[in-house]
DNA sequence: ATTGTCCTCGGTCTAGAGACCGAGGAACTC
DNA sequence: GAGTTCCTCGGTCTCTAGACCGAGGACAAT
């Protein structure tokens, strides 16, 4: 633990050109070295399993909508293996329900590319401390977040099975399309629908649907 | 006219570290001369206007989302004022509308944000000489967006009481909730639901929520 | 004046949604 | 063995959704 140090950073963004204007920005302050680089979060995870903790890097710029695996899944996956590395959301939006998606995935920073060089360096080195940086509206973003997800109780106490019929809903299947999907009847399909309506507290179908988007669940395809 | 002289280059987006990135990107390119930054396009309007047209760039590289106003809406103005101006538009994502939507406004070419720097000047000094330069996704999603046009297009022929109604449906309300909210009969509300299902060739008010969803139409709190 | 679009509203009808009742089997825990 | 949860499936019921038919008035464009 040398407090000299440089901070190391990885920088995960799909576009070459993001990661170019990155590079810039980090590279006008001298205690930041950037060590790796991928194109989602795939690579970054690849590349963390193919080497040692000692060369892992202090902080993650990790971009929210990338290809093959997005900034939330590769943000949980990260922290479950490498709990030590601080994750930065780096994103072009303010969606209440993904800031929140992105700190419950582990992130500690959610930061908007609108954000000056200074401001990101800032949000770094908060972020290498443990301390969470935010900018208003994202806090803001993030209350409201919270607010949906503390209103309705049910969050993570659906089934296995639920799950799936719930993002089928969300997709926009029928119960009739649900279980051919599923290879099941359709009146077990109505069960699972009821109970999902009961526990998610919502009233029909379409509400589930709409739950599901706001939380980030349903595909984007 | 000069043949000798350098294609001068405006770069609009209100990301600063995309705009780093452009730039470093360019810098690669001797022949291209970066004249002007922009962080939206009423801003780059306002650029334009303030100078005469000597002065102008010969190509705008134009990102599609900004504040203020976006990149179709701009190239829409540039076009109708400065139509010697060349614009290339620069996107993050792959919506079949959006793409035709751009060439529409008037934009020369449409690139991904994934380009790397020599793709970028290719498409830059093509579209200098008035050529379009399509990568195959870009160009599939044109045909796709063209098709949906002719067909029928769900996209945004409906009318201004259809889009209420679409709002509050991808916000879960019933439609005896929606009669309330908008101070109209049920009948009335189901005949808005029934032509925003032909018109977006849905099925059902679920899938209807979960469209205006994925567009980034429904409200988030 | 005529055409067209939009918003409004009504009736009827069918199919699906969802509530509520039941139950059996599988897997796991104590 | 007893209890629990989960997944499965059935019947019956009510209610909403949505299709399809109609129509009248407001408003703008030609």
């Amino acid at each position: 633990m040398n407090s000299s140090d440089k901070i190391k950073v990885m920088i995960v963004d799909d576009h070459d050109m993001v990661r170019i204007g990155l590079r810039t920005y980090l590279m006008l302050e001298p205690r930041l070295d950037i060590i790796a680089e991928a194109g989602n979060g795939k690579e970054a995870l690849q590349w963390l399993e193919a080497r040692k903790e000692e060369e892992h890097p202090d902080i993650i710029l990790m971009d929210m909508m990338m290809p093959e695996m997005d900034g939330i899944e590769a943000t949980r996956s990260v922290m479950a293996k490498f709990p030590a590395i601080k994750i930065v959301m780096l994103t072009s939006f303010l969606e209440d329900d993904k800031v929140y998606a992105a700190i419950e995935a582990g992130a500690v920073s959610y930061v908007l590319k609108t954000v000056s060089a200074e401001e990101l360096i800032y949000a770094i080195n908060g972020a290498f401390k443990g301390m969470p940086v935010m900018t208003a509206d994202v806090s803001q973003a993030l209350t409201r977040g919270l607010r949906q997800r503390t209103a309705q109780s049910g969050d993570e106490d659906l089934t296995e099975r639920e799950k799936e019929v719930l993002l089928l809903i969300a997709d926009g299947l029928s119960n009739k399309e649900i279980a051919e999907e599923l290879h099941i009847s359709i009146k077990t399909v109505k069960t699972h629908v009821s109970n999902l309506l009961m526990k998610c507290e919502m009233e029909d179908r379409t509400q589930l649907a709409v739950l599901a988007h706001r939380k980030g669940w349903a595909k984007r395809a």
